[in-house]
DNA sequence: CTGTTAGCGCGTTCAA
DNA sequence: TTGAACGCGCTAACAG
């Protein structure tokens, strides 16, 4: 049962030719091959079923085509569609493409990047939070570098600083404007849930709330701030603690939708929506059509955060390292109601 | 800047050693070095970031090892959680893994079985429903039997019925019991949200429906039954659709989560919830959480699935293909409370 | 336009 | 326990 793949010389054979020709004319690279050959070819290897050895072309090659997206964990359903429009934008370039989870450490990561490496890859994309007391970070930064200086292709998405060809989003600009909309809706009590304190994306979100809030003349206490490595459910028992502590709050801003689910989901639950506290957040995920009251949050274009990945990386680069930036909206629902 | 990765022969020459005996150390397969050249080597390798060429590692041992998850579609937030199991499972047992993306064609997850082929990959599973019209589904099992022939192990998740290792949810039963249960909770007048016709889970699960409310002694009438190829959204309009016939309707059950998902927003949207109509799905996807009221439905054990797929790829075959079927149980939650 | 030749980097006999 | 030699399947350089 066992039956060993057809070759190229199996093919060359049963056409008549030389393997040279045939790999030519399976490789759409070289052309020039006469017609009538290309033809013969071309049936020879459709009759034998032949695929041509990806790995073999990779070692005689020295390189292989397609990216690879490294991703920390595998995206649940809370996880930004940053993943969902990468793969799209790759797979109209026409490039494969492969997702590999590594695993939740920069370790993990790092692993993945050798891998990477010795599957010469010809671009690496990565995405996902960086926190600023990664220890293991140089080490990563080696090991990307290593995979550059060996001829592949680097782009991250969402981490700022690191010296490679990036991609982020406006982080600071977007919770910014999201304040200001806020206060002009009539609120004034806030409350944050900050999210895990190392965060540089969460960081700056609540950095940029702050100025914000800061600009349309609102104070906000540091009690208010409420940090910790929340997720959805984490989230909302801090919303629980937080109502408990007396504090007045009409309004609480979340620095992602996934805890603002869970913020919103507390207080329905509690009843407390009588209390009329407004809740936002931050991505505009999917799963937040099916959210009664609909969440106020600042939307990011995804698409385009893939476009300009996608593009960084099969642009030539000539200095340093580029950045892109790209800018979301404030989209105001339900769930900030106009006050007073 | 371009620097040529090290090679084996780089880390030979470093350590005072032959190719040979660093392939060996390298190599856990291949033991019998002497202590002290094996810590040689071990060294040069790390001083040189050496990382084995997997390309040409493949192309001499004529596989990888490793499995591949093939994909129609990247999973959104109402697909099925069985990818994240798959993956925790196999990166539990050590293995590498990586997701492909095809397209959402036959002819797409066609292609993408040859490229493994090409990859000579080692283990292949892939999800997804079939449909019972499916004109390429003869090309699709040609292509995985030749990755067979060719020393790969395929695994199906979720459709039944193709000469290869299978694992499947009893999507009858789980539907069978949903409709015994309802009835008992005092529901008559259903109504059903099919899916596309020729979907082979929906068929199921619809047939499993309609033979528990049958078992009940509650009959249906064909013109309560919507199919269409609906995901969330369309099985919005589709319950508007139903409610506007003027039919009389007590319950609807969705075949899945999504479409459950759509009926309740509409319900909801409509202000139609206090015609006390309940709202049923099936899969028990995470998005649930965070909706209001919370969906009954049948809770499938995807761990499991992924365990048993796991299983089955790395469990040695002896006579022809295994069918593992995985149970669900039914959850009643607040969209359908007990009437009358 | 085509065939010959020579590698690509690694695993694996087979002697030593 | 080790090394020399060969082969894996394919591409690329060079003649012709």
């Amino acid at each position: 049962m066992q039956h060993r793949p057809a070759r190229l010389t199996d093919v060359a054979l049963r056409a008549g030719v030389s393997p040279a020709t045939a790999s030519r004319v399976l490789n759409p690279s070289n052309r020039g091959v006469k017609d009538a050959n290309r033809a013969r070819v071309l049936a020879a290897a459709e009759e034998l079923g032949y695929t041509t050895n990806i790995a073999a072309q990779a070692v005689a090659r020295g390189r292989t085509t397609g990216v690879t997206l490294l991703l920390r964990v595998m995206p649940d359903d809370y996880a930004n569609p940053i993943v969902a429009g990468v793969v799209d934008a790759v797979r109209n370039e026409g490039l494969p493409i492969s997702l590999v989870v590594a695993g939740p450490q920069t370790k993990d990561i790092i692993d993945a990047v050798h891998i990477a490496r010795g599957q010469r890859t010809q671009i690496l994309m990565t995405t996902g939070g960086r926190r600023t007391d990664d220890k293991d970070l140089p080490a990563l930064v080696d090991a990307l570098q290593r995979y550059e200086a060996e001829g592949g292709r680097v782009v991250l998405i969402s981490q700022e600083g690191l010296p490679f060809d990036t991609v982020t989003y406006a982080n600071k600009q977007g919770a910014h404007d999201l304040a200001v909309s806020l206060v002009e809706l009539g609120y004034r009590d806030f409350a944050i849930l900050a999210g895990f304190a190392n965060g540089m994306t969460q960081r700056d979100r609540t950095q940029g709330f702050l100025e914000g809030l800061g600009e349309s003349g609102v104070s906000l206490s540091a009690d208010r701030i409420v940090t910790g490595e929340f997720d959805r459910d984490a989230a909302y028992a801090a919303t629980g603690d937080l109502l408990r502590r007396g504090i007045p709050i009409d309004a609480i801003f979340a620095v992602n939708d996934a805890m603002a689910l869970g913020a919103l989901t507390f207080l329905r639950d509690a009843g407390a929506r009588g209390t009329g506290i407004g809740v936002a957040g931050f991505d505009d995920i999917k799963s937040l059509r099916d959210v009664t009251p609909a969440l106020t949050t600042v939307h990011l274009p995804w698409d385009d955060v893939a476009a300009e990945a996608l593009d960084l990386a099969l642009s030539e680069r000539v200095d340093g390292p580029r950045l892109r930036v790209v800018h979301g909206h404030v989209v105001i629902r339900e769930s900030t109601p106009r006050r007073g």
